[in-house]
DNA sequence: CGAGCCATTGACGACTCTCAAGAATAGTGG
DNA sequence: CCACTATTCTTGAGAGTCGTCAATGGCTCG
């Protein structure tokens, strides 16, 4: 009923643990590849978590569904990504491909032996799973109190960041998933999404050009219509309650 | 600028691993007992994120907050959770005590060197976080697709399992936030959730006694409008594709 | 008893959803 | 290679839910 799965994020996004992620990810090589093609799934929502999966090409959604239909995703994957890590019995989602993916797979039990004897590797769990909670509570933030184009602002924004760590031209973000991907992913619907974009192309701010494209014209328009801190910026708070120890 | 915290959830809410959770709490037990009350805070967010807390009595909300002062309460922690754990620099949020609060820290340093020393806390450490990202995520579909009294009837259900689990009386929800706690918490205003709750009442669901107390009336009437699987029994989830529809 | 906070209730309006039709794209088969 | 279909996306009109603003009522505490 409960499991839960691990997002590592692309390997240049973070200051943090570079390394680590590269060697979670070495953990697989010996695994075979195994394919999939657009539509289909890895694993499902629910199913027993036996497996745990390194993302070697392609994108996926990751997915959770009400029992009336409604759908919400959490996030998407991408090469360099493992999923279904888990210390609980069931995935918590599922899995789908947005396109043809290759991926490398490991039963769970010899993912956990493998971590045990490389105590590095067990820290670069934890860090991994800490940025997964950072970036769903993120995600809650935005849906929380978020307008329909503070949501699509900062959704590009992520994308952007993330074509650009990649080594992709910059301006130009990539969105292998469809509108109603999107839409879910946002909170929003299909409708609203698309207008959205209508109107900050309108505004000079983006150019929709292919369908799964997006040039961005105005990447400080998008920054201040995100509502973000998108500073990053250490703002020396001062800490708190401080008391003294050794 | 990233931090991240774990929230142990109550000692017999799920399933899972109990010992592991009782020995979490335990490494607290040397330190000496703090008090804070109502409205006092206990880390800010983007505070360096040194320490490491056991609540011991009372109740927190755990709140992010945008530069133009919206709010968002990740979550709200009560006697047996620990606040803090985080492998990034600085706290995600902040917390502050709804009413007064005693807790026990150490130094997130200490509590590392004794987690180092103690394998069996790693695993339940690591399950911990894992029990938080399904928490984020549930808090995720509620965010994306539910109604006010959908978002209000989890709420409210959520806390009832609290409760009855701690022992107290069964249809008896303990309210210590004010509705403006909960009104952030569900990403509604104050006077949705005012008027919510003045509805339900009005269907005989529930009755508004005290303010910080609500009776439930109807439990399966609330369950029917949560729109969850709220079963919460392993009811052989098909695997199959539902299509989605807003 | 009054001040101040918190909660409730009402009227109104805005943002987004729903429903529906039409345009663009991709995929299929002749 | 071109028509034909299916899917995806865009655009429009109308409706509903929830947010905003404002006033009232009820607790708590000094």
């Amino acid at each position: 009923m409960f499991a839960s799965s691990l997002n590592v994020r692309p390997l240049f996004e973070e200051t943090g643990p570079i390394r680590e992620q590269c060697s979670l990810g070495a953990l697989f090589d010996r695994s075979p590849r195994e394919r999939v093609t657009a539509g289909q799934i890895v694993f499902f929502e629910g199913d027993r978590a036996l497996h745990v999966f390194a993302i070697r090409e392609g994108n996926l959604r990751i997915c959770r569904q009400l029992h009336d239909g409604r759908r919400v995703i959490a996030g998407f994957l991408t090469k360099g990504d493992i999923v279904g890590v888990s210390f609980k019995n069931r995935y918590l989602y599922s899995a789908e491909a947005l396109d043809d993916v290759a991926f490398q797979r490991q039963t769970k039990v010899a993912f956990e032996k493998q971590l045990l004897a490389r105590p590095d590797l067990r820290s670069a769990l934890l860090s991994q799973l800490c940025d997964e909670v950072a970036a769903a509570q993120d995600q809650m933030v935005l849906l929380s109190c978020k307008s329909a184009e503070e949501r699509l602002c900062s959704f590009l924004l992520a994308r952007l960041r993330k074509s650009t760590a990649q080594g992709c031209e910059p301006n130009v973000v990539d969105l292998p998933m469809t509108r109603l991907d999107i839409a879910d992913y946002l909170g929003l619907t299909i409708e609203t999404v698309s207008r959205t974009v209508t109107k900050l192309a309108g505004q000079g701010i983006l150019s929709a050009g292919r369908r799964h494209e997006i040039l961005v014209l105005k990447k400080s328009a998008l920054v201040q219509r995100a509502g973000e801190d998108e500073a990053d910026v250490d703002n020396g708070r001062e800490d708190t309650l401080r008391y003294s120890h050794h």
